[in-house]
RNA sequence: GCCCCUAUAGCUCAGCGGUAGAGCUACGGACUUUUAAUCCGCAGGUCGUAGGUUCGAUCCCUACUGGGGGCACCA
C-alpha cells in the first residue's frame, strides 16, 4: 500500500518534485530495484554489532595514535551529516541520535571499484548508513570505520537542512526533528526535561507519594482561575472542557485515603502564550496529608533542588544546585529558600502599613498613584498587583511569599492566627511564578460559601470564576485530612533549570 | 483581543520601482586522509496569498494567512 502510494506520486507528479527529492526518489527506486545492493532502501534491519557511542567508548583513545589500527571489525549505523568524497577514498560522518558521530571511511582498496562507485551514487547527506568494517584512526587521528560493507539503513528523500546555519525559529519549533539532528542545545533539552521528571518521581517515591491520573476532560471546570478549552463528546452528547487543573480530582483521592498523592500531567488554558504561558502545559500538583503549607515548602525545595542536582549530573556542576541557564547566567537553586509575607514586604516597599483590614479605596489610590490599573478591583487582587509592582521584580533569589489575600484563593483555608488572609504561597524563581502552595481549605462548608462567592463573581462578568461543584463538595463532606497542597509548572520549572523560554523547554509546542 | 515587525531557491540569508543574488545543498566532472575538503562546470524561484497604484511591482498601498515581539489576560 505505502508502496503503490510512492510510486504513484513518482510516476503522476515528477514535474512537481524539486529536484532533490527527485534525485532521491531515483536513487531509492535503484536501491530497491537491485537485490544486490542488499535489503533495498528501507531494509527490516541491518546487522549492527555497536553503537557509534559504544565504539567511541571502547576504541575512543585510538585518536591519541595517528593511523593505528585495532583489528576490531564492527558494525554500526546513523545518520550521514557530512559527506567529502575524493576520487578513490569517501568520508562520510555518521551521527547517533544524541549527536555523537563516527567517521566512516570508504576507500577503493578495500571495497572494489564497483562498491565505491555504487556508495557516491547512492549514499546522500541525511541518509541513515549502515557500514562495516575496521575500527581505526586516522592519518589526522580520527576514529573511524574503514568500510568493508555499506548498506544504506533508510533513504532520506528529503534534503537535510545546511548544518552550519541555525533554522530559523519557526522551523525548529515545526520540525522539532530537523532541530534535534542538528542543534545539540535541541538534544539537551529533551535530556533535561527527562531527567527532571525522573528525578521529581524519584523524590515523590522516597516520600511515599503515590501518582495517579485523574481525568483530562471534565464536565466541570475547576480548581484554578483560567478559561477553559471546550469540546464535545458525541456517545454524552454534552459539552466537555478540558481541565485547567486536576486540584479537584487529587482532592478526592486524598478523601478516600490516598494520603500522599501526586499527578504530572498536562493542563489547558484558553489564554494567551507567551514567552512564560503555553496553551497546554504539564503541571505537577501533589497532596500531602498531615501537613500545612509550611511542609509542602519543604517539599517543593526538595523536589526542584533534587530536579538542579539530575540536571548536572555530568556537567562541571555535578554534585551541586547551580544550574547554568542557555545565556552562561549561573544561577543556584541551592540553600533553604526566603519565607517572606506579602503583606509585610508590600508595606516595606509602598512606605506605609498594608493589612488586611486596609479598605479598597485606599488600595485603589495607591494603585492610581503608581500607575497600576486592576480589572474588576477588589482588596485581593489590589494586593497582589501591588505587590507584583513594588515588590515581584527585585526578587532574585528563589522566594516563597507567603499568605495572600482571602479572594483570590477560594479553594485555600484561612490563616490560622492572621485573620484575611490564607495560608498560600507562591514560589518565584526568575521572576516568574514557578509553584504556589496551599494548606488546603477542607471544611465543606466554608468551601460551598467561597463556590457561592465564586458563582457571585462569575455573574459579575469574571470568566474565571468557578461554579458551585457539587460532587467535590459532597467528597468533602466525606471528610478530607488537613493536607498542605502544591502545583507546579513542569516547564516553567525546566526554564528555571536552563534559562530558556517556554516554548523552547517543550518538545512540540502548539503551532497554527 | 489590540499594536509593531516579518515572509525571496531544499536550508540560512542579501537585495532593489526596470529581465532575481550569495553560501551551503543538489546535478556533471577531477581528486586515496578529508573534516564547513578543494578545483572546474551547471541547475534551481508564481519573491506567502489575493486585490490595488503604476508604462512596469519581489519592492509602494490594502486585505488575508503564517511566524516573531510588545500590551492585555493568565501560571
Amino acid at each position: 500500500m505505502s508502496e503503490q502510494t510512492a510510486d504513484n506520486a513518482t510516476a503522476t507528479s515528477e514535474e512537481e518534485i524539486f529536484e532533490q527529492k527527485r534525485v532521491r526518489l531515483e536513487k531509492r527506486e535503484r536501491l530497491n530495484e537491485d537485490a544486490s545492493l542488499g535489503g533495498g532502501a528501507y531494509p527490516v534491519v541491518v546487522p549492527v554489532t555497536d553503537t557509534i557511542q559504544g565504539v567511541r567508548a571502547r576504541w575512543g583513545s585510538l585518536e591519541e595514535t595517528p593511523g593505528a589500527e585495532s583489528g576490531a571489525i564492527v558494525g554500526v549505523a546513523g545518520r550521514v551529516v557530512f559527506q567529502r568524497n575524493t576520487g578513490k577514498l569517501c568520508f562520510a560522518s555518521l551521527q547517533a541520535g544524541d549527536g555523537t558521530r563516527i567517521q566512516a571511511m570508504v576507500s577503493l582498496a578495500e571495497v572494489g571499484e564497483e562498491s565505491l562507485a555504487r556508495y557516491k551514487e547512492l549514499v546522500d547527506l541525511g541518509d541513515h548508513l549502515f557500514v562495516s568494517g575496521e575500527v581505526i584512526a586516522s592519518r589526522r587521528g580520527e576514529l573511524s570505520i574503514m568500510v568493508q560493507e555499506w548498506q544504506v539503513a533508510a533513504k532520506a528523500l528529503a534534503p537535510l537542512p545546511n548544518m552550519y546555519a541555525e533554522l530559523n525559529e519557526e522551523t525548529r519549533v515545526r520540525q522539532r526533528y530537523l532541530d534535534l539532528i542538528q542543534r545539540e542545545q535541541a538534544r539537551r533539552n529533551v535530556v533535561t526535561r527527562a531527567r527532571t521528571m525522573a528525578s521529581l518521581r524519584k523524590t515523590f517515591a522516597d516520600q511515599d507519594f503515590i501518582e495517579v491520573e485523574t481525568p483530562m476532560l471534565q464536565t466541570m471546570h475547576g480548581g484554578a482561575s483560567a478559561r477553559p478549552f471546550v469540546t464535545h463528546s458525541n456517545a454524552f452528547d454534552t459539552e466537555l472542557y478540558l481541565r485547567i487543573a486536576p486540584e479537584l480530582y487529587l482532592k478526592r483521592a486524598v478523601v478516600g485515603g490516598l494520603d500522599r498523592v501526586f499527578e504530572i500531567n498536562r493542563n489547558f488554558r484558553n489564554e494567551g502564550a507567551d514567552s512564560t504561558h503555553s496553551p497546554e502545559f504539564a503541571m505537577l500538583e501533589a497532596y500531602q496529608s498531615y501537613t500545612d503549607y509550611n511542609g509542602i515548602a519543604d517539599l517543593t525545595q526538595a523536589l526542584v533542588q533534587n530536579a538542579a542536582l539530575a540536571a548536572n549530573v555530568g556537567t562541571d556542576r555535578e554534585g551541586t544546585h547551580v544550574v547554568e541557564w542557555a545565556d552562561g547566567t549561573l544561577f543556584d537553586l541551592g540553600g533553604d529558600w526566603a519565607r517572606i509575607s506579602m503583606y509585610g514586604t508590600l508595606s516595606e516597599a509602598a512606605g506605609r502599613e498594608i493589612t488586611p483590614e486596609t479598605s479598597v479605596e485606599e488600595l485603589q489610590a495607591i494603585a492610581d498613584a503608581e500607575g497600576v490599573e486592576v480589572k474588576l478591583p477588589n482588596h485581593g487582587k489590589l494586593v497582589e498587583e501591588l505587590w507584583e509592582h513594588f515588590v515581584k521584580d527585585g526578587l532574585t533569589r528563589p522566594t516563597f511569599v507567603m499568605d495572600f489575600p482571602v479572594e483570590t484563593s477560594p479553594l485555600t483555608r484561612h490563616h490560622r492566627s492572621i485573620p484575611g488572609v490564607v495560608e498560600k504561597w507562591d514560589l518565584y524563581v526568575r521572576g516568574f511564578e514557578l509553584a504556589t502552595g496551599y494548606s488546603e481549605l477542607i471544611d465543606p462548608v466554608v468551601q460551598r460559601e467561597r463556590f457561592v462567592q465564586q458563582a457571585a463573581e462569575a455573574a459579575r462578568g469574571d470568566d474565571e470564576a468557578m461554579s458551585v461543584d457539587e460532587e467535590f463538595l459532597r467528597a468533602l463532606e466525606h471528610g478530607m485530612p488537613p493536607a498542605g497542597g502544591m502545583g507546579m509548572g513542569m516547564d516553567r520549572l525546566l526554564m528555571a533549570l536552563t534559562g530558556l523560554g517556554i516554548r523552547e523547554t517543550i518538545l512540540f509546542p502548539l503551532v497554527k
